[in-house]
RNA sequence: GGGAGUAUAGCUCAGCUGGUUCAGAGCGCCUGCCUUACAAGCAGGAGGUCACUGGUUCGAACCCUGUUACUCCCACCA
C-alpha cells in the first residue's frame, strides 16, 4: 500500500459519513443498553452554519460518540426551529422585493409563502452538519413546526389554560415597530446609546403672581419665572411623547417643587392642560424634579397613571409613526418627530435647556435596528409564579448540574424576579393560538381547544352558542414550542409514557449557549417538570461565545466570522473540530484564531505518517532465523512501557470527561499520540532500515495505534476512522480487507478503560528520558553529529534513579554505544544530572574546563540554596510540628537529595580544578 | 444600582484538598538540523514579583480584607 506522505481529509470525510449513514451507525431505537440522549439545540430553520454552531456540535458530537463507544444506547436528536419572528421577517422581506405586500395577502397566502421558502431554504444547517461529522440520528429529525411538535404545543396550550395558568389581558408590554408584534421582557435587550436629555417648560395655570415668593424660595423652592409667567422644568430623554401627557408628577417631600402643588400646567406646544399629581416614585435627585407622565409609553408612567386615575392617550401607531390621537405630527416617524419637536419647542421658547446624556434604549433582539416602544396591549400571559417553582429546586438541589457552575446564580436570580411571559406575537408564521371568540349577549367570550370542533363543542356546552367562531389570529412566541423539546421530540405531550419517551428521557447532556439559559433552558426545566414530573437533562453544559482572535463578537458587520465550511475545506472537519476544541474550556468565552486550525490539520497529518510508518514494516517471518525474528528486551520493555503509558493517561481523560473539561481531554490525547507514542514509542522500536521487526512488537504496535485511535475518534471521527481502517486491514489479503472495511467500524469499537499501571516503570522511563536529553543535549550545545556514537557512565547515589530496564533504549534513541555504572568521574569527560544521579559522557577533546567549572558552580550555587530553603522550613519547630507527616518526609527527601547532590557537584569541581 | 466572574510566559489557558505536578501546557519565538514516517517535521533553548495591597499560617498563585482593570447577567431612574 502506497501512502500519500500529506493527509488529504477531502476523500475520506466524505467517504467515511457516507458509510456511517449507510450502515444507520448513527441509528437508535430503545433497547436493552443504557440510554444515553442528547437533543440539539435546534438552529433556525433557515439559518447557515456559523462558528457558534461548530462549537456546540462539536462539543456534542464528541460527547455522543464517546457514550456510544462506551456502550450505551447514544442517540442524538436533530432538528430545526420556525424561529416565527426571525423567518417570518426574512419571508416579508424576500416578498417584498417582488413588489408583494405582506398584508395584501392573507394568512393562508402568507403561509404557502412561507412554507416554500422554508422548503427551500430550510435543512441547509443540517447539511452542513453532516460536514462537520455530526454523528444525530437523522431518520428523527425534527422540526418545530411538524405535526408532532404543533400539536403538543396546542395540547400544553389547552392545558395550560384549562389549568388557569394562561391568561389574556391588558397589560403594558414590549412592541416591535419594525416586526409589529409584542416580544417577551427577556427579547429586549438594552443598549447604552448617546442622547440629550431636554428640559422642557411647563407653564402653571392661571398663575400670574406667586405673593410669597420670598418665603417660598426660602423653604427651598427653585421658582422658574419668565415674561410669559411661572414655569416648571421637566427633564425628558423623549420629547416627542409630551403629546401623550396626562400628568406632571413631583415627590411630595421634593423640597424644590413644593411651590407647584396643587396646580395644574400646561403642556409646551400641545396646550393640554394637566394636574400636578405627587408620587414617591419620582426621584428628587434627578432632573428637576418634575416628572412628565405619559401612560400608554412608559411603564412607570403606566403604573402612575393607573394608581392615580389618569388618562392614556396612545400618540403611536403600531407602526412607531405619530397616531390620529396626538394633536400634532400625525404620520411623522417617532424619531423624526423628536427632531422636530426640539426644534419646535426651541422656536416656540418652550426649551429651557439641552444635555447630552447616556441612557438605555431597549432594543428587539431579533431586529436590533429597532427600538422597542413600551405600549399597553391585549395580549395573552403564561403565569410564570408556579413555574419558577418548580424550576428552581432541581438546579438549586443538584439534580441538574451546571458547568461552569456559575450559572446557577444567574439562574436563580431570574426566578427569584419572575414576570409573566408574553407569549402571544403579531405573526402569521408559528402556531396559532388555540383560542375561539364568540359573542354573547353582547359580550365577548373565549373558548381555547385544540381544533375548532372543539372549540364549538365547548361554545355549545358552556354558551349554547351555535353561530360562527373567531380563532385569535396571534401566533405563539417561538420558544413556546421549543420549552417542550426534550419532550416533544419523542412524541410525550401527546402520547405520555409511550416506550420513547420513557426510554430516552431525561435526556443526559444540553450543550448550550448562556444567552439563552432563560429563553430555553429554564424553560425547558419549567415543562420538564410541568409535564414529566421530572427533569429533561441531568448537565448543562455552557459554551462561550466565540470571538475573534481581538476578543470581538463574531458579526457580518464587522465580518470577522470565518465561513465555517471553508475553514472545513482547508484544514478538514476534523482539523476545525480540534481547532475549536483546543481552545474551548467549558463556559470561557473562545478567542478563535484560523490559525488554531492548522494544528489540528498537522496533527491529522502527524498521525497519518505514523501509519505510513508502520505500513512499512516488514514482519519477520521466523525464516531468517535472525535476531529479528524473536521480541527483543529493549522491544518488550517499549510496549511494557507504552501500556503503561497509556493506561495513566486514559485514567486522566476519563477524570476530564467526567468534569467536562474537554479541551483537557483532547490535549491529554493528543500528547499521548504525538509525544508518547511517536517521539518516544515509535521511535523506541523502529527497526534499523531495510530490517524487519518482530511479529510480536509489531502485533503490540497495530493494537496500541488502534486503541490510541479509538481514544482520538470522538475528536477527529474522520481521520481515526480512516486509519483505523488502514491498521485493521494491514497484512490482510484483498477480499479479506474488502470485508473489514465493508462490516467494521471504529464506532462500534469498545473504548478503552482504565486498568492499573506500574508507576514504577514510568519513572524509570523518565529518568531514561532524561538521560537521552542530557546526551542529545550535550551533542546540541557541542556541535556533535548524532551518527557518532558516545560513551555514558553514571555515578548512582541511591537506587531511585536507575533505569537498567531502559539500558538498551537509551542506547538506541541517544546514540549510545555503551553504558557503564562506574565509582568515581571519569577524567576529561562533560556531566550532567539526572536527579541525585551524575552521568558523565567521556570527552576529553570536547572538554573546556572553564565553562564545565561555571556550569557546575551554577548548579552547586542553585543547589545549596535550595538545601537552604529546606533547612529552615525544617529546623523551624512550628513546622515540624504542624505539618503532616508526610509532609515532612518529603522535605527530608528533598534535604537528602539536595546534600547528595551537593557532595556530587563539589568534588566535580575538586577533580576539574 | 444589585449580582456573578476573570486577572499566572508574547498569546490562549491549566494549576483539583494551602506543602515535589510549584511555578506548568499548547501555540508563538530563538538556535541547530531536509537524520529513510512526517519541514504540516526533528532535536534543543529562552520567556513569569502568579494584577496591586494588607492579613491568616510553620508555609500562600491557592484562604481572608481592601484596591484597580476588564467581562457578563439582572434592574423602571425620566
Amino acid at each position: 500500500m502506497e501512502l500519500a506522505s500529506k493527509y488529504d481529509p477531502r476523500a475520506v470525510e466524505e467517504k467515511w459519513y457516507q458509510f456511517w449513514l449507510d450502515k444507520k451507525l448513527f441509528h437508535s431505537e430503545p433497547d436493552h443498553r443504557v440510554p444515553y440522549t442528547i437533543v440539539i439545540p435546534p438552529p433556525n430553520v433557515t439559518g447557515v452554519l456559523h462558528m457558534g454552531h461548530m462549537l456546540n456540535n462539536t462539543i456534542q458530537d464528541v460527547i455522543v460518540r464517546r457514550a456510544r463507544m462506551q456502550g450505551k444506547n447514544a442517540c442524538w436528536v436533530p432538528g430545526t426551529d420556525h424561529a416565527s419572528i426571525a423567518t417570518e421577517a426574512k419571508v416579508v422581506k424576500a416578498l417584498s422585493e417582488q413588489g408583494i405586500k405582506k398584508h395584501d395577502l392573507t394568512r393562508e397566502q402568507f403561509l404557502e409563502h412561507a412554507w416554500e421558502w422554508t422548503h427551500k431554504h430550510g435543512g441547509i444547517i443540517l447539511q452542513q452538519l453532516r460536514k462537520l461529522g455530526a454523528s444525530c440520528d437523522w431518520d428523527r429529525t425534527a422540526f418545530t413546526m411538524d405535526e408532532t411538535r404543533s400539536e403538543s404545543v396546542t395540547r400544553v396550550f389547552v392545558d395550560l389554560y384549562n389549568k388557569g395558568l394562561i391568561y389574556r389581558g391588558l397589560r403594558m408590554i414590549n412592541w416591535d415597530p419594525k416586526a409589529l408584534t409584542a416580544l417577551s421582557t427577556e427579547e429586549v435587550e438594552y443598549k447604552e446609546e448617546r442622547s440629550k436629555l431636554y428640559y422642557l417648560k411647563y407653564y402653571i395655570k392661571d398663575l400670574k403672581d406667586l405673593k410669597d415668593l420670598k418665603d417660598l424660595e426660602e423653604q427651598g423652592n427653585i421658582i422658574h419665572r419668565d415674561e410669559k409667567g411661572y414655569y416648571a422644568v421637566v427633564a425628558t430623554t423623549r420629547p416627542e411623547t409630551i403629546m401623550g401627557d396626562t400628568a406632571m408628577c413631583i415627590n411630595p417631600k421634593d423640597p424644590k417643587n413644593q411651590w407647584l402643588r396643587g396646580h395644574r400646567v400646561i403642556v409646551p406646544l400641545v396646550g393640554r392642560e394637566v394636574p400636578v399629581i405627587e408620587d414617591r416614585y419620582v426621584d428628587i435627585e434627578f432632573g428637576t424634579g418634575c416628572l412628565k407622565v405619559t401612560p400608554a409609553h412608559d411603564v412607570n408612567d403606566y403604573n402612575l397613571g393607573k394608581t392615580h386615575n389618569l388618562d392614556t392617550i396612545d400618540i403611536f401607531n403600531d407602526n412607531g409613526t405619530i397616531s390620529e390621537q396626538s394633536p400634532l405630527y400625525v404620520g411623522m416617524d417617532r424619531f423624526a418627530c423628536r427632531k422636530q419637536i426640539a426644534k419646535d419647542l426651541e422656536a416656540a421658547g418652550l426649551m429651557e435647556k439641552v444635555e447630552d446624556y447616556t441612557n438605555k434604549v431597549g432594543y428587539s433582539q431579533r431586529n436590533p435596528d429597532t427600538a422597542i416602544e413600551p405600549r399597553l396591549s391585549l395580549q395573552w400571559f403564561l403565569k410564570m409564579q408556579h413555574f419558577a417553582d418548580i424550576a428552581l429546586p432541581p438546579v438549586m438541589e443538584g439534580k441538574i448540574k451546571f458547568y461552569p457552575e456559575k450559572y446557577k446564580n444567574t439562574y436563580r436570580q431570574w426566578l427569584e424576579n419572575i414576570q409573566d411571559w408574553c407569549i402571544s406575537r403579531q405573526l402569521w408564521w408559528g402556531h396559532r393560538i388555540p383560542a375561539w371568540y364568540l359573542e354573547v349577549n353582547g359580550k365577548e367570550e373565549i373558548v381555547v381547544a385544540l381544533n375548532e370542533e372543539e372549540a364549538k363543542k365547548i361554545a355549545k356546552e358552556k354558551y349554547d352558542y351555535t353561530g360562527e367562531l373567531r380563532q385569535d389570529e396571534d401566533a405563539l412566541d417561538t420558544w413556546f414550542s421549543s420549552w417542550l423539546w426534550p419532550i416533544s421530540l419523542f412524541d410525550g405531550i401527546r402520547n405520555p409514557g409511550n416506550p420513547e419517551i420513557n426510554y430516552y428521557y431525561p435526556t443526559v447532556d444540553l450543550i448550550t449557549a448562556p444567552d439563552i439559559i432563560f429563553f430555553w433552558v429554564a424553560r425547558m426545566i419549567m415543562a420538564g417538570e410541568e409535564y414529566m414530573h421530572d427533569v429533561p437533562f441531568r448537565n448543562v453544559y455552557f459554551t462561550g461565545v466565540v470571538r475573534d482572535k481581538l476578543g470581538r463578537k463574531m458579526s457580518k458587520s464587522l465580518g470577522n466570522s470565518p465561513d465555517p465550511i471553508k475553514l472545513m475545506e482547508e484544514y478538514g472537519a476534523d482539523g476545525v473540530r480540534m481547532g475549536m476544541l483546543l481552545t474551548a474550556p467549558a463556559g470561557n468565552d473562545i478567542l478563535f484564531d484560523e490559525k488554531i486550525c492548522e494544528q489540528g490539520r498537522n496533527f491529522s497529518n502527524k498521525m497519518w505518517n505514523a501509519l505510513r510508518l508502520v505500513s512499512g514494516w516488514k514482519v519477520s517471518d521466523g525464516s531468517d532465523k535472525s535476531d529479528q525474528s524473536n521480541q527483543s528486551d529493549n522491544n518488550s520493555v517499549a510496549v511494557q512501557w507504552m501500556e503503561q503509558r497509556m493506561a495513566q493517561v486514559i485514567e486522566e481523560i476519563e477524570k476530564d470527561f467526567d468534569q467536562y473539561r474537554l479541551s483537557e481531554a483532547l490535549m491529554a490525547t493528543y500528547k499521548l499520540i504525538w509525544d508518547d507514542f511517536c517521539s518516544w514509542y515509535l521511535e523506541m522500536v523502529k527497526p534499523a532500515y531495510g530490517t524487519p521487526i518482530d511479529r510480536e512488537t509489531y502485533d503490540a504496535t497495530i493494537s496500541i495505534f488502534s486503541r490510541l485511535m479509538l481514544l482520538m475518534h470522538p475528536f477527529m471521527p474522520f481521520v481515526t476512522e480512516e486509519i483505523w481502517h488502514a491498521l485493521q486491514t494491514i497484512g490482510k489479503d484483498d477480499e479479506q480487507a474488502a470485508f473489514i472495511n465493508a462490516n467494521y467500524s471504529i464506532m462500534n469499537q469498545h473504548m478503552p478503560t482504565s486498568v492499573f499501571y506500574d508507576q514504577r516503570m514510568l519513572d524509570e522511563f523518565d529518568t531514561a528520558r532524561e538521560v537521552i536529553a542530557g546526551v542529545r543535549n550535550i551533542r546540541n550545545t557541542r556541535n556533535l553529529s548524532p551518527k557518532e556514537a558516545l560513551e555514558v557512565s553514571f555515578i548512582a547515589a541511591d537506587d531511585r534513579y536507575r533505569f537498567a530496564n531502559f539500558n538498551g533504549i537509551v542506547q538506541k534513541l541517544a546514540n549510545v554505544s555503551a553504558i557503564k555504572e562506574v565509582k568515581e568521574k571519569p577524567a576529561g569527560a562533560l556531566s550532567f544530572m539526572v536527579g541525585t544521579m551524575e552521568c558523565f559522557v567521556p570527552m576529553p577533546e570536547n572538554v573546556n574546563k572553564d565553562e564545565e567549572l561555571k556550569k557546575l558552580q551554577d548548579e552547586l550555587k542553585y543547589a545549596e540554596g535550595f538545601l537552604r530553603s529546606v533547612m529552615g522550613k525544617l529546623s523551624n519547630e512550628k513546622f515540624v510540628n504542624g505539618a503532616p507527616a508526610a509532609v515532612i518526609e518529603k522535605e527530608r527527601n528533598k534535604q537528602r537529595d539536595a546534600e547528595t547532590k551537593i557532595a556530587a557537584l563539589k568534588a566535580q569541581i575538586a577533580s576539574l580544578s
